[in-house]
DNA sequence: TACATAATTGAAAGCGCTTTGGATGCCCCG
DNA sequence: CGGGGCATCCAAAGCGCTTTCAATTATGTA
């Protein structure tokens, strides 16, 4: 059934039944009902196909999704789309992923964004001077980044979370608890995040005179295997840290384990402060010791570009280009004095 | 840039030039060679929305998200779509994903169905008869169903796992080690999978004599916290079980908790089997006592759906229509001899 | 009553691509 | 030397929708 059949069946023109449908004010009230009714009997669904054709709208917003054979798929993605999707869910938008080798990113964009299949596009996984950035500027179609790029003019629209912050707060109050050995356990080097993230923590101890050694930092994906390999390394350094900042709840769950097996007692031997996500399987007041945290809900930030995004593509006013949310620092057990020795 | 000017450009006809893109023979391979070369220098590429009009063919599969703000994001989702992404990055296709309100799962696959944005649909969270069956096979799209809906006639296409014999297995190797007391933690009860797993238990307790009281069972959101929840009611139980059937390892890690807080330990106390979809996030051998399991890919099965679904668009020979794949159960330390009392 | 104005409806022209059904020119063979 | 066969190429007709421009009818006003 397609719009010309529904419209023969009426005795109506193409133009009437699709003013009708598309709530457009010149047509009879009566007539619309008529066509409305009529919709309803045949299960008619205009061809999506064709009215992006027709109106150059896809009512979709596209993203890349990095994956290969042998890549872990992130966790943190899934709850990110749970919150786009909140939000799409109201606009009837819906999503095209595009699933790219990791390597092939830019290009993976690019076609999507040329494809004229979506109407805005998603960039998430940031890296320092983002070749995807000069891209999409060149580029005419509305984008909104998750997180920001270190190195490149900040001038294109993002939400990011203010990591250096949320890691210079979290690392005063380990110093004011008055330890003085550090670990940082990061995510990858070349995401913008974990550059951001050890800036904030070398911020604060320099501020007390301190450093942050080379062999305590350790920059790994996001699992809670590497968690467990990076705590080992920091636990058998001679000068053992006392205080641990985490770039993830999940790196944590590894890391703990490690403490546990070395015979340790999290929030009195060792501190440690993860930032959460808020992922709905890792929960740090669940943990058994519960997480101290800077929380910044992943899923919110999903939920407020969709927002941006949609809104952008609907011209339903502007949208401020820049936003950086605060992130809250969540004092729980796994915090505590330094230990005297 | 579009064909058109393309094809002026070259001063050749859109015709020839469509079929040089396309790989049709009937065109001068020096021909060919112009238009590729013209292809690089512009930077043109087809606009989708046109080649899906004409061709009918969209290059994409669709799938529902359940989404809803109070709504859990499912750790599993983000893992299945890796494992279709593995497959449909190699041919090029994509996924639209329409999010949807739980409630309204079948009117939006239908949407996603009728919309022409799709060229198959990939369908999952299973029900016991579930109303998206009998629409899915009115409409003549191609679909592969995974997992299967009990009390349906199994004449769709899916790809299932054993659930039944995997937790007749487990609970076998548990009457081997002489429990006899047991109780089942499963995921929620209108699901497909849930009800077979149940099943499988109570056969093999059946085969010795033994039933399944249902205060030993729990239904529940996979997530761990519901996971302690059950744990926690199960030892409270006047005949406590010895022997735990877990359907995740999400809700085995809460459970462990449970079972920790209780002072009881697990492997000897208390034995549990989880099974094991493979999440890079809770590998069973990092528990801090190693996982009994009983495993199945969930990424190995999205892999497989997508080359099933993307092979049946292209016309690419012949698919099983029915797969049941078997599950390993593999005994790590989690499960021990019945404790002496 | 006559005419300007508002309310409805339609015909037809795209949107950018694929594909059918010819054309055209060239080579080869009887 | 004429026509069949082949290699290339093209004009134009869709695919199913939106939207411009124009036509028709109903309404209101002087």
């Amino acid at each position: 059934m397609n719009l010309k059949q529904l419209s023969e069946l009426l005795g109506l023109s193409q133009t009437t039944v699709s003013r009708a449908l598309n709530g457009y004010p010149e047509v009879n009230e009566a007539t619309r009902e008529r066509v409305l009714q009529a919709v309803k009997e045949t299960g008619y669904r205009p061809n999506k196909a064709a009215q992006r054709l027709a109106t150059g709208k896809a009512g979709s917003i596209g993203l890349v999704m990095p994956t290969a054979p042998g890549h872990q798929s992130d966790v943190h993605f899934g709850e990110f789309l749970a919150g786009l999707g909140e939000e799409a869910v109201r606009h009837d938008f819906h999503f095209v992923i595009m699933p790219a080798d990791p390597d092939d990113e830019v290009a993976a964009l690019r076609r999507l964004a040329i494809s004229g299949n979506v109407d805005a596009l998603f960039v998430a996984y940031m890296r320092g001077h983002d070749p995807r950035l000069p891209m999409l500027k060149s580029l005419s179609i509305p984008y909104v980044v998750h997180g920001r790029s270190f190195g490149s003019e900040p001038d294109y629209p993002y939400l990011d979370i203010d990591n250096e912050g949320a890691f210079y707060d979290a690392t005063r109050l380990l110093l004011q608890l008055g330890h003085t050995r550090f670990a940082l356990m990061n995510g990858p080097m070349h995401l913008d995040f974990a550059i951001r993230r050890k800036n904030g923590v070398v911020a604060a101890l320099a501020e007390r005179g301190l450093a942050l050694e080379e062999d305590c930092v350790s920059h790994a994906l996001m699992t809670d295997e590497q968690g467990l390999l990076a705590m080992e390394q920091f636990l058998q350094l001679p000068e053992r840290p006392t205080a641990i900042l985490c770039s993830s709840t999940v790196l944590a769950l590894g890391a703990i384990r490690a403490v546990n097996q070395a015979g340790l007692r999290l929030g009195e031997d060792i501190s440690l402060i993860a930032h959460d996500d808020v992922l709905p399987l890792l929960k740090p007041e669940n943990f058994s010791v519960p997480l101290t945290t800077t929380r910044s809900s992943l899923r919110a930030a999903g939920a407020r570009i969709a927002q941006r995004l949609i809104g952008t593509v609907k011209q339903a006013g502007p949208f401020p280009d820049q936003e950086l949310w605060k992130t809250e620092l969540i004092v729980r057990a796994s915090t505590g004095p330094v230990p005297q020795i």
